[in-house]
Parts: structure tokens; C-alpha cells; sequence
DNA sequence: GCGAACCTACCGGGCGGTCGGTAGACTACT
DNA sequence: AGTAGTCTACCGACCGCCCGGTAGGTTCGC
């Protein structure tokens, strides 16, 4: 059930509707759905409003509200995965590895935020089994990135920092886009992809000083960054 | 109403409860319940309960559930009014001032988040009003934090960096922290909030300076963080 | 005529919120 | 001292509504 849900978001996902699936258009509006008014604001009523079918007739479709649910978060985490993390899989050097992550995770929320946005933001209306199996993937996903910290560290590129508070860190900065990012607004999304990834390179890589909260030495003077 | 509410909470973040007010230990009950399941998933009933109260009960310190919410928003936003950006606004250098805007949100966080979290995570359960109220002042943060970048691209001491992209990417990590950090995890507080400071400032710094070695090395263990 | 696709009508239940009360402390008058 | 009035702080019972979900059709292409 769960993998034919996830065959029909993916092909949702694509520009074109209304062909043969109508599943498609289900999950699709349930996760923008959701997504603008959260989970439990959102009556099985609104869904089947949107896709122009009455609650029993969605029901033809779906097992359950939950159920609905859990798929769009699957359906997010194997986006995540097969967008993500495998790809920058393949990539040995550390920081390139890193600027993979960070920029392909933050061009999948500027495309389409909907599933990636409730993926963190609805953990709570799972059923337990449910929860524990996304959780199970999302911390997977952050050691990964606090691996590659760690690798960056072995290399002497990051001195000081945690690798785990650094991966939190830099997914808060990523998930954070979806609340602020409008695809009609001054930047689009390949320039805030591009500067997010760059604050978050630099975040984690070392720079010369050493500091503390609170009162850091002034000594900087610009000498235009190294990388893009 | 809304005047006495916030005193009523202001007292509730204080160590001792049960003194005279029980209007605090209600808000306080409501913002944490609010901050584990959920405005929506949670029942009046609930908040009731907490405090000892039948619903009927409750309805005596209470205009209504969104009432309620407002509230705690309210709390939340004077609660970073006085403690983050009126300090932050006293003081001229840039940099120290992001340095203490950064440090001192991520501590509020680290000490309670429950009605910080509240405040960006329950905006659609408020009236128009309300949340038109709280978004406005919530993007004057935004705009602070924006506006001291500003101030340190003009020192040249960030280049090609936009304001208002490395604020929210900085509000974002910040926000983050409520949904990893424990209080009885492997780092305490104010290593969290120097850590995540320090990333925050080279995030927006200008990289390049020579590399004074890492007296600042700190042990790098195995994660142990959990996230929600 | 048969199954896929959908509908109308309904159910039990929990929700936010209200109403009419009342125990008890405290005053006020005699 | 007694007692009537008053106010605070609550409670049990209830209301109307809408929720997720279902039973039992009906339509329609094949």
C-alpha cells in the first residue's frame, strides 16, 4: 500500500495532473494542504474539496487520515534520500561533499516545500510505529551530515565544532527557508540556494580566531573568501 | 486582559509557582502542553487538567482557547523584546551586537522554549488580527538582525552576503535549537549557545585571516542528541 | 451485468464554549 | 452573636457543531 501511496506522489511531483492517477492529485494537495494550515487544522472535508470529490469518495482512495499523512513523509524522506543523500554519497572530499548536501536539500525546499515542511513540522500526529520509523530516517540523515563534519575536522579544515550541533545547526538554517522563501520574490531560487550554501560552508570551516560567546577579537579585515 | 495576562505569565517563568496566581501556572501548563502536541491536538480539556481545573473551571481565568495562544505569543515576543533586542539595541559595535543578539535568543531557547517555539510554529491557530500583530513584530526582529548585517557589510566585514537571507538563515538555526537540544543531553546550555554563536558570526564573517591553532580544539564524542 | 468510481446519508464522539448553580470566605447590618 | 448579602472560585451538565470514518447505494464504461 504504503509503496504504490509513494509511486503516485512521485508522479505527482511532476507538472502534469490529472492524467490517469488521480492519487496523484490527492497526495499532492493533501501535502500543500497540510502544509498551509498544518495537519490538524486540516479536515479529511478540505482534501477531498480540493481534488472535487466528497469525503466518502476519498475514501475510496485512502485508508485513513494518518495513513495520508505517513505516506507524504515517506514520500519525503525517499525525496530526501534519492536527491540528497546518495548523491553526495558518491562524493569522497568532505567539503565538496557538504556543499552538496546543503545545496541540493536547499533547492529541493525552494522547488517544492510542501513534503520536506511537514516531514518536520507534523512528527507529532503519527502513529508511534510511524514516528519512530521517520525519526529513525531524519537522524540517520543527521549523522550523515555529522560525519562529514567530522571527516572535515580529520582534515583540519574545522577546528571547535561539534560535529553533531554543527549538522543541527545547518539543517535548522536549510529547513528554515521554507517559512521565508516565496518563489515570487526578490531573489529567486538558485540565488538563495547558492547563498545559503555559502553561509553554510562557512559556518563550519575555520577561520583564524578563536572566540567565545559573548566578545570576539576585532581584528578582521576583509580578504575576499577563497571558495564560492 | 491581555496586560494582566502577560504579568500573570511573566510570574509563571519564575522558579516558585502556586503562590496567589493561579493565572500563571495556567499559562505556563498551556505553553508547554501548546509546545509538545500542538496548538490544534490540544483540548481545552487538557490545559484543564493540567492545572487541577474542569474545563468550566478553567473558563474563569480564560476568554478562549485563542485567547489563550495570543497570549503566550504575546509573552514570547516581549520576552525577546526585552531580553535580546532592547539589550542588543544598546550596543554600537555590529559584531558584538549579532554576538549578542545570537547568544542571548539561542540561551532564551535553551532555558525554556516552550512559548518561543509556540510563537513560530502556531501562527495559523490566531485570529487575522493577532497573527497580523505577532508577524509584524516578528519581522522587525528579522529587520534588526538584517540591518545589523547591513552594518557589518559596510565595515567590510562581510562581503556578498544578503542581509536579509543571512538573517533568517541565522534565525533558522537558532529556532532550530528547540527541536534537538535536551537539557540532560551531552552538552549543556551555555555550550550549546557558545557553539552555535560561534557558528553563527563566521557564517556571515569574512573568511581569510591567518590560522592561530586550535587552542579552542574541543573532544569530539560520539553523538547522543536525540530530535523529536 | 459487473466492477470501478463515486455519492448521500449517517454515526459516535470529542470539541470549544456556556449556563446555572454553589461552597465558602468575607463583609454589614442589627 | 446572628444572619443576610455579596463576591470569588469553581463544578456538573449541557449545547451545537464538526470531525474521522462507514454503510449502502448509484452511475457508468465495458
Amino acid at each position: 500500500m504504503t509503496a504504490l501511496d509513494n509511486a503516485a506522489l512521485r508522479a505527482a511531483t511532476g507538472a502534469a495532473n490529472g492524467e490517469q492517477d488521480r492519487r496523484a492529485d490527492i497526495y499532492r494537495s493533501a501535502a500543500r494542504i497540510f502544509h498551509r494550515k498544518g495537519y490538524h487544522a486540516t479536515s479529511i472535508n478540505d482534501i477531498a474539496a480540493a481534488v472535487g470529490l466528497t469525503k466518502a469518495g476519498l475514501y475510496y482512495y485512502i485508508k485513513g487520515k494518518q495513513d495520508l499523512l505517513f505516506a507524504i513523509m515517506g514520500f519525503a524522506m525517499d525525496q530526501l534520500d534519492e536527491q540528497v543523500i546518495e548523491p553526495a554519497r558518491r562524493i569522497e572530499d568532505p567539503q565538496t561533499r557538504l556543499e552538496t548536501i546543503v545545496a541540493r536539500h536547499a533547492r529541493l525546499i525552494t522547488q517544492d516545500s510542501s513534503a520536506l515542511t511537514i516531514l518536520v513540522n507534523e512528527l507529532e500526529g503519527l502513529l508511534p510505529d510511524d514516528r519512530a520509523d521517520i525519526i529513525g530516517r531524519q537522524r540517520d540523515y543527521v549523522d550523515f551530515i555529522a560525519d562529514t563534519l567530522a571527516a572535515l575536522r580529520d582534515e583540519g579544515k574545522v577546528l571547535g565544532l561539534d560535529p553533531t550541533v554543527g549538522a543541527f545547526s545547518l539543517v535548522g538554517m536549510i529547513l528554515w527557508i521554507s517559512r521565508w522563501y516565496r518563489a515570487d520574490g526578490r531573489l529567486d531560487g538558485d540565488e538563495v540556494v547558492a547563498e545559503v550554501t555559502r553561509m553554510a560552508i562557512s559556518a563550519v570551516l575555520n577561520r583564524g580566531e578563536e572566540s567565545n560567546a559573548g566578545n570576539t577579537a576585532r581584528t578582521g579585515q576583509p580578504a575576499k573568501e577563497t571558495r564560492e
